[in-house]
DNA sequence: GCATAATACTTGACATCTCAAGTATCTCGC
DNA sequence: GCGAGATACTTGAGATGTCAAGTATTATGC
């Protein structure tokens, strides 16, 4: 809606108030969209080229990314919340990867309740090829976006984050 | 909206103490993941919204939304791309708000092979009810987010999306 | 101590999603 | 016309994903 300037500068600055709001709705929608439409474009180019290139899939490809920082072991709880996923979905991406012998779970001996999640020396390899390819694509899709642009979009996106974070609705992810 | 989301926050780190990155790399990786983490984080918060206000989903809301803008309706294969999701999932999602009489499969009387998809008038009553909530959702989620830097993002991630449309597939079997 | 609540994980129902293969229909060249 | 290929959609297998309910174990309150 290109509200051009006109004759009518009186009507105009009356339903200033009531427009502009209704532009902002609209300019909210918009970013929304568009947010969303590069987030899927880059997400399925890496999904693609994990399935062709590795036989695998982007859940079993960021779990085992967090157990690459964690040398330690992860327990199911600490991977669901830090994948941002539910439980009984973390069960079943590791149900999966540990039958292709990639990861281990391990009893934990002071808290039966938990398991220990960790990277077998397999998988330790395998993520690290995998990562090296990734970082690659992710390069090659972003790259000829200028540093400038990209440190923008960093800092609008970090405020964007945060102004999520912040206008909550108290609901809580995870169950 | 799709679609998958997972978080791929280790990454970043992971490459970090693997291999000597260069900043520019760096930067890439950490914006791609910030991309991700904010869409997922709108992307949650509608899903959930939808469920606990309107039985619904994702997926349908997106579907609807199209043939609203569509009057005259949409074909299977228009469908599965604007929505950007294979054809056997518009298939799906069609299936199930075809139960529901939100929307009608219509024979195409030029082309067998065709179904033109359209809203019921109960599925536009009940997508207008809904896009007025969806569009409070999302004025409420990004509201707090000054109408500059709303500008500047879209600006920005315009230009991504054109980079990313550019540097398109050829890049994957190296190594 | 012991009932009760909280925690950690699994399971099952259901809805997306992709991919590959299958069916029906149309188009084009000859 | 007619047969090969393209196009439009569906189907089925497999992997995610949420949610709610279930099991096992630990923590807490009295």
């Amino acid at each position: 809606m290109p509200r051009e300037k006109t004759a009518l500068k009186a009507v105009t600055a009356a339903l200033d108030a009531e427009t502009r709001v209704h532009d902002d709705h609209h300019v909210s929608l918009r970013l929304w969209l568009r947010l969303l439409a590069c987030t899927n474009q880059i997400e399925g180019r890496v999904r693609q080229n994990l399935q062709s290139g590795f036989d695998t899939t982007l859940p079993r490809f960021d779990l085992m990314a967090q157990l690459e920082r964690a040398p330690q072991g992860l327990k199911m709880s600490e991977l669901s919340q830090r994948m941002m996923v539910t439980g009984g979905n973390v069960t079943g991406i590791t149900d999966g990867l540990e039958a292709e012998g990639l990861v281990v779970r391990e009893g934990d001996a002071t808290d039966r309740r938990v398991y220990r999640v960790k990277l077998t020396t397999e998988g330790e390899r395998q993520f690290r090829r995998m990562a090296a390819e990734h970082e690659r694509w992710v390069v090659d899709l972003l790259g000829t976006l200028p540093p400038r642009q990209k440190k923008q979009l960093m800092d609008l996106l970090g405020e964007l984050k945060d102004c999520l974070t912040g206008a909550n609705g108290a609901s809580e992810r995870q169950t």
